[in-house]
DNA sequence: GAAATAGTGTCTGTAAGACATTATATT
DNA sequence: AATATAATGTCTTACAGACACTATTTC
């Protein structure tokens, strides 16, 4: 009696975040242009269907998904939301199960999957400002944006954006670029320190006057929690 | 070709907290106890299958089973998140999108649902020093009551456990109950009333000597953010 | 030694935390 | 007047924010 009613469609979809050149970046991928394809030729968030074969459980599936698009295999994973709808995909009622991940901008080969026509990087502003996405992956993004941005200001989740070892400048700019302003450099550095996640690996060559000290997460397993926010006086 | 593939199970879950008698609770049915049944006779947190039909998106299924258990409106309700695998229900790979609701503790009638034989409050602390509850709900439910406490900490969220209008002793409680431990008079009022999120609705009764001033909400859509921490040394 | 980048020191304002005190009502 | 509860004041400490300064390397 059980399985006999209208289920609805299960997916997965990824917001997946670099920093290129000082740019805050998501990926996105191509809605193919076949005949009866919703949203044929648009861009949107990777993802697609629970597949109840291969995958034990959504995060499986989202890493899965991740691996076929970057071939990251260990980013930072954070499940976002849900949403669903009896409109979000004209093919009928939907839910997506949303996860951001955060991977360093180096050297990560895009592959093109099966069914999605192109794959590239875009920056964040450029897309929220004019939001020509497939679906509801507009209000998505924003709503990632906006977690990892108030993440941002309390937690040290923007150094998953970085390769290790990496230096506290380097870091810094890693919060510049996320929180779209500038930081104390003194501030910064006391903060970053006090909240010991941090383990120096040695003095860096960056080819700059004076090497800086490098470091590596003393855990990735998930961020740290500061006990305040950077700026209080925004209110986060 | 887009239909005929097999779909997960798609469900919607709700935690729903109030206080009574200075202890946080949370709503839990009891599961049928039919031959076939999953978990028969254990205790879960309400829910059950998206119907496509009547439920119009995820929200709008989970305020549906929020008034068919307790007859409540216009609680505060926000997405926890959501939990999928192919194991958590025997009868197949299902995913459930688990809601949070706060409602006062004041003269909620609970009704019987079709589907769970008795309804019933708990005190979450006994119920997680114990968890003997139906798929993974214990796992789910230590993740409410964690969303709630880590928010508590730093928004005014636990005054939607209240029934208006409430007074900042009472207001103080809640925290205190959600917390789970003491917080400074003075410093709490500083903090509520610097937050601007109350309205004075005059002097209340409440049988005690000196009457407290009456407080509602100046917007029940949501909670407001605090700058800090209640307690920066623990950190968060 | 000039320049550039890395890193540290100092001052100040704000606010949280602890605790004491005052205010307003009932009996 | 005594008592109980509501509300406010005061003091200390911690720390973020701003900005100036020192340190270390290359050319």
């Amino acid at each position: 009696m059980a399985a006999d009613f209208p289920k609805p469609f299960t997916t997965v979809d990824l917001a997946i975040f670099a920093v290129h050149d000082g740019v805050l970046n998501v990926l996105l991928v191509q809605r193919p242009d076949a005949p009866g394809e919703p949203f044929a030729g648009l861009w949107a968030l990777p993802g697609g269907y629970v597949d109840v074969v291969r995958d034990t459980d959504l995060e499986a599936c989202a890493r899965r998904k991740l691996r076929e698009k970057t071939g990251v295999q260990s980013p930072y994973l954070e499940q976002l939301g849900s949403w669903g709808s009896a409109t979000r995909d004209p093919r009928g009622w939907s839910a997506t199960h949303v996860h951001f991940a955060l991977i360093d901008g180096g050297g990560v080969a895009l592959s093109k999957g099966a069914n999605a026509a192109d794959v590239g990087w875009f920056a964040v502003n450029t897309v929220l400002r004019r939001p020509r996405l497939a679906f509801d992956h507009a209000e998505i993004l924003r709503a990632a944006v906006e977690r990892l941005r108030g993440k941002a200001e309390y937690t040290s989740l923007p150094a998953f954006l970085l390769p290790e070892p990496f230096t506290l400048p380097e870091l810094q700019q890693a919060y510049e670029v996320v929180l779209g302003r500038p930081v104390d450099k003194s501030g910064f550095r006391t903060r970053m320190l006090a909240a010991d996640f941090l383990v120096e690996t040695g003095q860096i060559d960056r080819g700059t006057k004076r090497p800086p000290m490098g470091y590596r997460l003393k855990r990735r397993t998930g961020p740290v929690v500061f006990p305040r926010t950077f700026s209080p006086r925004n209110g986060a």
